[in-house]
DNA sequence: CACTAAATATGACACAGATCATAATTTTGT
DNA sequence: ACAAAATTATGATCTGTGTCATATTTAGTG
């Protein structure tokens, strides 16, 4: 099921400027959201109000599943990181496409497999490794993403709130890292290579 | 799918004794398991030795399914916690049972929902809570499994492979969330209720 | 019931990373 | 090309939790 085909069965697509709020802890979820065009970002905020980053979302994919599947309330905010299009989809709808398109129901179980593998790698990072550890492996698996030469478009704070860790903390670890030749950075940014 | 039908199917129950490792990190997956009696903690290692739990599978339950689903090699240990019997399927079998058992793919769907929850649950409390906070979300968390009066089964040392802490750290924080009345202890073991 | 092993407990000290303050650089918008 | 804003940078302290050492209590076994 694409974004083209929900379009056709006559789902809204709704907008959102940048920095709006899509759902918030504690809210019963009733829908998931595929993402037309722009990017969204999962937080969780403690009480003292840091961010972490659960997961950023962009166009063709979609978010919100699990505490649908599992009748829990949300734990984190999903905010748009741009202007952004969504169409959301009801609870019935998207179990009967779970039921009734194999595709679908695959690819679902591998798009979550993934988070889940993302998620084992980062708690084992968080529980048990210091701030260089984490940051190198970070960037490590942020790096897959792109092409040799190219640099990272994450600013130090948003490694921060990836890792748990503070942005003056991530600045200095990354310069540690260029410094032992472990990652390479040109002006500050770091670049694949 | 339950473990009768796989073995009605032929497929062989293999035994393994406590403390076996089923499988180690770097390990290329060729199987999903099915847990026919006994119990098994999937954890990761850092380099000085400190274990992470990432989770407990008991009869019923199957593992490993994330990393032979995205191709991937296992990123954990999978450790048998008493003598166990595992059903090993095969990456084919497994792929048959999601495309034509509709049930199974829907429930493989939400559990692997409920094991995203519990990690982004874990994340956020090990990327922005201090070791108190930390301890009383798990504490809760288990207790949500027990009945009244019953008492937690967990040594201090499994909370903090849980939560990323330390034994010693562990055993003030219970004290101290004890004494503050937030939980309740009967001769050192947390109680329900 | 005694003996042993495992788990819990407690104090003293060390240290990674948080916090706070302030500055330099880079990016963005007009 | 310039001003304002955002990001990166750096130094000085503070602090929660790790580390280490040792003791006490509870559970398990023949």
């Amino acid at each position: 099921m694409n974004i083209q085909q929900l379009v056709d069965r006559g789902l809204k697509i709704k907008t959102y400027t940048k920095d709006s709020v899509i759902y918030e802890p504690g809210m019963q979820p009733r829908y998931v959201y595929f993402i037309k065009t722009g990017e969204v970002r999962m937080v969780t905020v403690s009480d003292e109000g840091k961010e972490f980053i659960q997961g950023v979302f962009k166009a063709g994919q979609h978010f919100g599943e699990p505490a649908l599947l599992i009748n829990r309330p949300y734990l984190a905010f999903t905010i748009t990181n741009k202007d952004t299009q969504l169409i959301a989809v009801n609870k019935e709808d998207f179990f009967s496409l779970i039921k009734n398109e194999p595709d679908f129901s695959m690819n679902l179980i591998q798009t979550l497999s993934q988070r889940l593998f993302y998620k084992s790698m980062m708690l084992e990072e968080l529980a048990n490794e210091k701030a260089d550890h984490r940051l190198l492996t970070i960037i490590n698996y942020l790096l897959h993403d792109i092409t040799e030469g190219e640099n990272l478009k994450v600013t130090r704070q948003e490694l921060a709130d990836m890792t748990g860790l503070r942005v003056e903390t991530v600045i200095r670890g990354v310069k540690m890292l260029a410094g032992k030749g472990l990652i390479k950075t040109v002006k500050g940014k770091i670049v694949k290579g």
